[in-house]
DNA sequence: AATGAATGAGGATTCATTCAT
DNA sequence: AATGAATGAATCCTCATTCAT
């Protein structure tokens, strides 16, 4: 594949992806027929397979680019700041914020991990953001900040808390995102008997 | 449908039953035809529909049987248990050996909640979970044990952690349970930065 | 098979015929399904089988059974009467009259007439009837009292208006036998331009 | 459904409709398989449902397109004719005609009565043609030309009778249309014992 | 006589993908 | 680049019939 697009095709691709997600998102990944993406762009179905390999390779291709865009949020968010807890604390209101604005997106990694020739990818990107956690966690560690343990289980209880948190918060429901971001990172700091509330509110 | 069935027919019901969960686990629930579920049962297509109403009917059960299962484990684990803590602590050790030992229904549910018609009963399905977890986060808000917060929240902040150190450690990695119930009890009880980690050892 | 029953065996075998044409006539014999029949009078399968070779043999003997019933209502109210054009009038008031009680036979015929292996039956069923009413034209015939022409389509034209008007009539609407009765005798005796209505009416 | 086709795609769509018209008419609606028409047309099974939602629909398109036709057909016969009587006379001769050449179709509306889904559309059809006929008798009424009865009985009598014939000579015998139009016309005329059959002869 | 269980061919329909234009 | 048309394997499900008990 790999062709050379005009800017005219590199737009319709993206139109194709965006489209993709958002249907695969709303009625799952095997319920949406390459048929209806296309219809409902009005287009030919020559034109899906003009862009892409086949469905699966679609859909492989939107998994990669909202994990990239992620984790430059992310990043971006975090900046240069020094202090490791801070810079988790960053981590996830950035997170938040993320999920809030392509909160479509959920159900797509969620459905990813069901099937095998999904799942593959998806670990490695998630790998890439434990990876992240884990880093700071050990310098916080270092820094006798945090008890030592397994920081890499820690990097995961964390992302489970956030990621749950938001899925049943900023999906499901419709709660703002700065009061998710403010249990998230209280809870993910202290969990539930640690300090006092009114110390996590002061953002 | 409802049929009365013989000693016999409930044995093969549970027989489908469990072979299904078996290769919705492993393959997806789309991927897993109808077909493949009675040839490796070695018997007719027309049993399954003896038995079950359709595809979807049959994990709708399995939906269903694993959260009550789940959940009357947690129940018999926490006993008359008085302080509310210490509950949740049983439930999430409970939760752990249970989902140890069901590691391939995991996929099920991250499937069911990408699809409508699934999402709908999971969702039910975890309210229940939630709720017990809200009343025992209220009790120890009124002991002062736990900061005044949204106990709902908490609790789905604590079912996150905990069920995505369980998918990771105990489904997809094969760590001790009682390794990883100590981390998320840990986590989930004082976060990253909460009391001394030799404290929460002493199960 | 011909199997020698019992007095409750042919009671049974008569329940499962009469539940059966009423199942056919009401939803057409294809999307009725032998489980659907059985189970309608809550007994097993293998009850209808023990009692007829197979569907088609079942819908053969409903078609039979009621093609001789209604001769045998048609000979009965024709008696001796010596006059043909009044034999054919009191076959007509007896056709219906045995139309309106068994209304919903007449989808089966109706339907009969649409698959080659039935429609062999319906017809040599049909001939029977045509032969009755073909000879009291040909003795009409003789006595002059109607115009020489082939009796036998005549019979059909006769046969046709009448089960059109039943079918209408007493099936999808509910229009009083006697209405039907007099417009039918009325209409097959002069036709549109024939004599007066008010002799007509006078039975 | 509602697709733009090509002059191709119209085409293949005709030839489709045709194929199962003559596959429904011979065998039946319900033992005819989508498979069968497709292969006989030798081509792929996607393509039936490329033309047509599902197999229901295809059998109602051919019920309606045959109602149509013979419409078109009886009134480009009646043109203008002022008499009331003839004009029913002209609609039944152009009936048969047209019934002849479609003989096939019979079976189809025939099936089509006695299954609910489908006989709810061929009673609208039938009721166009009654309210035609219906339409002729009243005037002829009104003229004195026959005597008064209920229009509508009138006309279910006529078209029981026309089409009765019509089946039994056109479809299973091979009479001449001419002689059938003749017995045909006479009989819904004059009935059985009606004017002189000479009268009759002169068209 | 009767039941629940089982069979398996067959049927309608879907759908990813390819092709001719 | 794009379209309508076509393919055909695969899927879910039905159902007449048979069987063991």
């Amino acid at each position: 594949m790999k062709r050379k697009l005009t800017q005219r095709g590199r737009e319709r691709r993206q139109q194709i992806l965006d489209q993709a997600a958002r249907l695969f998102a709303e009625r799952g990944y095997h319920p949406t027929s390459v048929a209806e993406i296309v219809d409902s762009l009005g287009v030919g179905k020559g034109v899906f397979y003009w862009y892409f390999e086949s469905k699966e390779d679609l859909f492989l291709e939107i998994l990669a680019f909202s994990s990239h865009d992620l984790r430059r949020r992310q990043q971006a968010a975090i900046g240069d700041e020094p202090d490791p807890l801070r810079r988790i604390e960053l981590g996830i209101r950035a997170s938040l914020q993320w999920f809030r604005q392509h909160r479509h997106l959920f159900n797509l990694s969620q459905f990813a991990a069901t099937e095998g020739r999904f799942a593959a990818v998806l670990h490695q990107n998630d790998a890439v953001a434990i990876d992240d956690i884990t880093r700071h966690l050990k310098e916080a560690m270092v820094d006798g900040r945090i008890a030592d343990q397994d920081p890499t289980m820690l990097a995961h209880a964390l992302m489970g808390a956030t990621r749950h948190l938001a899925r049943t918060y900023l999906y499901a429901a419709d709660e703002p995102v700065e009061v998710v971001a403010d249990v998230a990172v209280g809870f993910v700091l202290h969990g539930l008997t640690g300090g006092p509330p009114a110390a996590r509110l002061n953002r």
